[in-house]
DNA sequence: GTCTATACAGTGATAGAC
DNA sequence: GTCTATCACTGTATAGAC
């Protein structure tokens, strides 16, 4: 890791830590310690430990983003990668530990987030749900506009609720039951 | 408020600021000063931060449970029932400002609970189930058990994600939408 | 650019007077 | 039982030497 220039290893090093222990539990001096580097040269990088958050959130979002694409890459568009989102958070919860989704963690955890931050667990949930829709339209071309989106947005909460209660009673369970209600969900329409 | 007892005033003002604010935010000194008394009186009555976590989630718990019950204590049991459990929590999204359920919120902020707090929070997930499943059964009699158990997962699923998305977007249109979906579903049994 | 050393506010928790 | 005063510690952030 030590090839890695100083800003880099301080952000992959607070991505873990915030994640693993949430943000305020996570203080500056463990990152710098873990990362190798002096306190000073961290504040050389970043001008507050918020500018660190905001990084947090953009670069995990985008790679939550990214590693779903990759996931589904090879499925086909409508029921199969519709299915793949569930599957993917699954396999997600099965290799790591699976400590719930970033962005609502943070939204919990931070009442008072700053607009940069607010912005960006926007931004992730509107992926979801773009991607959820895009393919419930693959696999009922003439949805109606209003069901389209109720049905996108049940979707939403079934795998947001079934992340969350899976991380609550660590298990997986709560994530396979869901895929199967989904599944049949998706088989009606 | 004074002519409560000191240990009164210290859970009541703890409890409101542990969920507006979150449990790591809200400082000793904040508390005792809004509760209006000291600090070696605070620890006269619990011996640290975390025993007042604990009374926490008890109070914050069996309060909830208690305005459910009375919420739908004129209600049908089955269908009429289970719509008032999102009901219920639409109300409070309307009356007060809804920071999301609170249990899971502690369990996100804090990601090594205590033994104590931890069975606060399977607690209240237990008692949503059992009620939903109540009601199910009062719906539909033979209910397969399977299904049973399917079928209340969903609707916790539903219940907490769309809680989850309206403390997220600061809107109540989620959990109106799916308190639609709901009954919609529970029409089909 | 990176380090050591430090500033300064805030934390949870206690001692001892009244 | 309740207060004032203070503890030891950790938090974020900076100054200044190398």
């Amino acid at each position: 890791m030590k090839e890695q220039g100083a800003k880099e290893r301080i952000i992959s090093t607070a991505c873990d830590l915030f994640y693993k222990q949430g943000y305020q539990a996570t203080g500056i001096n463990q990152i710098i310690e873990e990362a190798g580097i002096a306190k000073a040269s961290l504040y050389q990088h970043f001008p507050s430990k918020e500018a660190l958050l905001n990084e947090y959130l953009l670069i995990t979002r985008l790679n939550n983003y990214e590693h779903l694409l990759q996931f589904t890459a090879k499925m086909h568009p409508g029921k199969q990668k519709l299915m793949g989102l569930f599957e993917c958070r699954l396999e997600r919860m099965e290799t790591s530990n699976f400590k719930g989704c970033a962005f609502i963690r943070i939204a919990y955890e931070l009442p008072g987030l700053n607009q940069e931050a607010t912005a960006q667990v926007h931004a992730h949930t509107q992926g979801l749900k773009t991607f959820i829709e895009e393919q419930l339209l693959v696999i009922k071309h003439s949805f109606p506009k209003g069901e389209l989106r109720e049905m996108t947005d049940m979707l939403l909460n079934l795998y947001e609720g079934a992340g969350l209660q899976g991380y609550i009673q660590r298990s997986v369970k709560p994530m396979e039951d869901t895929k199967k209600v989904v599944r049949k969900l998706i088989a009606t329409l």
